[in-house]
DNA sequence: CGTTGGCACTCGCACGCACAGAGTGCCAGG
DNA sequence: CCTGGCACTCTGTGCGTGCGAGTGCCAACG
């Protein structure tokens, strides 16, 4: 077990090496903070470190930079999340509020947090299989061609073509349209597959394949979308991310545009509470030099979806942290109102 | 003007700098290409092109490169469109005819230009006002609360909410959808304010302000819906931009996150036939050091959308061209299937 | 007059080297 | 257990040098 004193240390050199982007030596820590020590003893308490694996040096006598382990032990135990500001919360409200609808509010989230913590931001669509069905409507586009189009409590609208197996009425279509409703109208998602299992027997033996045809439609319509979809903004950012840069970066632009990759990263992350995942823990190997900081949200209590940024494991945690759970909030907020 | 041997010289300097990344020297030009030639007629030749702004030397005593200009004349005059090769064609239109919806048409194309190209592709998405209506669904989700949605004859959908003025009868919601599809169905989006412009005094007193404002949400789909979306994809191909990166790559990448700026970008392209924009040509600041790749596609013999790439000034102009080409004609092909 | 070979000149760049500075590890003493 | 001192090890930097690629100019040639 590390002495108090020690983890102080810890402390100081990731906070030191965040801001300066530099290795930290035992005499700048003592004189940056007032550790009431001297460097010698500094520099004992940095060896255990070392030995510990919290730090590392990039070479023979060159100061100490934080490992993974050391951030993690920073994170988990020396560090908390730094709340925002007063104004800091007031602006995130009245940039959230001003959204006009789903997507609105999706890219401005996207874009709000990669302003707070100058990172890249990466936010899911809020998911279908925790969301209620508000309204399923069907359009008939030809004697045997039916759209079908899904609305969510979330806002979300989904469409799908299907080709029925027979021609089908206009009354047919409005029975159907209006039993399916009366079915699953403000229904959960999962719950649907069950509510539906028996319709087609209401119906003339002609109907019935089409009816079928349909229903299956859309119960892939609930399944496929759960592929979700999500939206990333501040790549810019990712310029600031250390010196020897393509190397860095490219692994990290390709992560972002494979959109599976993204959402087993989020996904794999806890669902309740933040999520941190640093470096090496981060499954996908192009994504070794970044942390993750990830959060549900949603409108009621329970998430729906997440949200998080991407940035290099040297990253202002508490800062960081904060801003996330912040955005996320009031992210939840607005789409309760909605 | 420019003797043809010049324009030759032109060329193989484009060429090899296009190749090589390195500023190409007289000797070297003579050697790789077979100009007839001796190094010091290349480098009076050399001279000239330089006085005329076409070349230029980074410092004295090195090789040249081509000026923004001299890519001008390049492919304005000196380089053709590079076809496509029967196989990579095929690719092409096997890889498109697997979309399922237009979203992933467009994501497709996005993944393909990008790959083709190895540089990043932007898909605007088809545009509206130049599509027509396939069907308006109104749909009545409270009493004085309607959901209007518009589904393109692209398959694209668009939805609205509108707080009626007063309650609104499923009998009057009904008339209004009916009247509403036989006048709008089928015909262009230009043309439905025209065409709607008195359908409310067909219905009761009580229910005119309802349906007045239920068209006039229509209306303003219709013109915001203008103001596109696109997607864009193959970031990571700015890692092979050049050899001082943050510089470059920062002012791209921002310029990539504004939707606003890409899409004047690629309005301000010529409407019909392929458009380059060459370095400095492009009014944007930050893509000054980018040439812009764009061109029209649609799915009838008129464009409804444009779709290009963004890449170093120093790119494969010709085949460039030719996967752009080909990638818009093959898009243009899948759309009027669907 | 256009083309050519020759020649002197100019830079940029890689290399070697020495030096200063920061940081460490270790040790002996308080 | 803490501290000051000391020797050691690196890296980064500045400087001088030599090399090579490339240019511009000029005189000669067809």
């Amino acid at each position: 077990m590390l002495s108090e004193r020690r983890l102080q240390v810890l402390r100081a050199i990731v906070q030191d090496y965040v801001g300066t982007e530099e290795p930290v030596g035992s005499k700048a820590l003592t004189e940056r903070h007032n550790l009431g020590v001297s460097p010698a003893t500094v520099r004992n308490d940095m060896a255990a470190l070392e030995d510990e694996g919290y730090i590392a040096q990039p070479h023979t006598s060159a100061g100490r930079i934080p490992t993974d382990k050391g951030y993690r032990l920073f994170v988990d135990k020396l560090a908390g999340v730094k709340p925002m500001t007063a104004p800091e919360r007031r602006a995130i409200q009245n940039f959230l509020e001003g959204a006009v609808d789903l997507d609105d509010v999706v890219a401005r989230t996207v874009r709000l947090l990669a302003q707070l913590t100058r990172q890249v931001a990466v936010v899911q669509y809020p998911s279908l299989t925790r969301s209620t069905v508000r309204h399923v409507e069907l359009l008939s586009l030809a004697p045997a061609r039916v759209m079908l189009v899904l609305i969510t409590d979330t806002g979300r609208v989904e469409q799908r073509m299907v080709d029925c197996p027979a021609p089908f009425g206009e009354a047919s279509l409005a029975d159907l349209r209006a039993r399916l409703n009366s079915r699953v109208a403000g229904r959960r998602f999962a719950d649907v597959p069950r509510l539906v299992e028996d319709l087609p027997e209401g119906f003339d033996a002609e109907d019935r394949g089409t009816v079928s045809t349909v229903l299956s439609t859309l119960l892939e319509t609930l399944v496929e979308e759960n592929e979700e979809r999500l939206m990333i903004g501040g790549t810019a950012n990712l310029t600031r991310f250390g010196h020897d840069f393509p190397l860095t970066i490219r692994p990290v632009l390709e992560a972002l545009e494979e959109q599976v990759v993204l959402l087993k990263l989020l996904g794999e992350a806890g669902d309740s509470g933040m999520t941190v995942r640093i470096g090496h823990e981060n499954a996908y190997e192009g994504l070794n030099s970044t942390s993750v900081v990830s959060v549900g949200y949603g409108s009621g209590g329970e998430a729906v979806a997440k949200l998080g940024v991407v940035g290099p494991t040297r990253m202002d945690y508490p800062g960081t942290m904060g801003a996330v759970r912040a955005v996320a909030r009031y992210v939840g907020q607005i789409l309760a109102e909605s």
